[in-house]
DNA sequence: GTGTCTGCAAACCATTTGCATCGGT
DNA sequence: ACCGATGCAAATGGTTTGCAGACAC
């Protein structure tokens, strides 16, 4: 969990990275879970949960808090802002990188110590409306 | 739960909805429960959950999605940011009503029709750090 | 009187965890 | 060989729900 901590390379973490890192959706654990579970039959949802949140924390991928109740995950670590359909709950990229100054502007307003920030869109895809 | 609905007023409601307007924070549906338990022994949790719901439907108050594992709720209605300390949780608003733009320019960015958003800074309240 | 609201307890569901075993280094 | 990783199943914890009685209108 700390800094010195390299992962070791396990198929189950191969192929969970592999297929996350494959679609363009932001699945959700339960999702991952049936996706790899078609390479690795004996891969458990523990070992999901486990190895997202590791891998989450080792910055090679995004845990996203998007709306819904599910947590999702993104295999693009790059920072970058997320559409959610209202109807459909698909979650979308948003290329919207020209706003890097709302910290900047917070700051102005609170005596609290800015770290970071997360600003999701919520709406309807194209297909739902 | 439509528009025609009109809520009935009894105790439990008065006094969930007086609890939370009058303090700053934005308590859990479990401190509230706390809170309204001093004055209604006999409430339940249950009631204090459906009851936030139903007034966050009808905008007299929000559920905000922030962070944590808890939602929170926030006696004022008007729309306005909050941050959140990575450290001991608390939660305050943020007068940051400058950027309404986010989203006409969000619209450039997407095929979604866009209908709202959510934006919330972390960081470390005065106290933490 | 009617239909909503309440208290209670059980159900739900996403996520986490304990433990014995397995496997990467 | 060591220690992290895994599978399995049970536990957790916030929130929801079914039901019978109580209350607002």
């Amino acid at each position: 969990m700390s800094l010195g901590t390299s992962l070791r390379v396990t198929k189950q973490r191969q192929v969970l990275l592999d297929e996350l890192c494959k679609v363009r959706s932001h699945p959700t654990a339960d999702e991952l879970y049936q996706m790899v579970r078609r390479r690795l039959p004996r891969i458990s949802l523990g070992t999901v949960y486990r190895n997202l949140e590791l891998m989450a924390e080792n910055g090679m991928i995004q845990k996203l808090a998007v709306g819904g109740t599910q947590k999702r995950f993104d295999g693009n670590a790059a920072p970058h802002y997320h559409v959610r359909c209202l109807k459909c709950d698909r979650v979308d990229d948003l290329d919207l990188s020209l706003e890097l100054d709302v910290e900047q502007k917070a700051r102005k307003h609170t005596d609290f110590t800015i770290v970071r920030h997360s600003l999701e869109f919520a709406g309807l895809c194209p297909e739902c409306c």
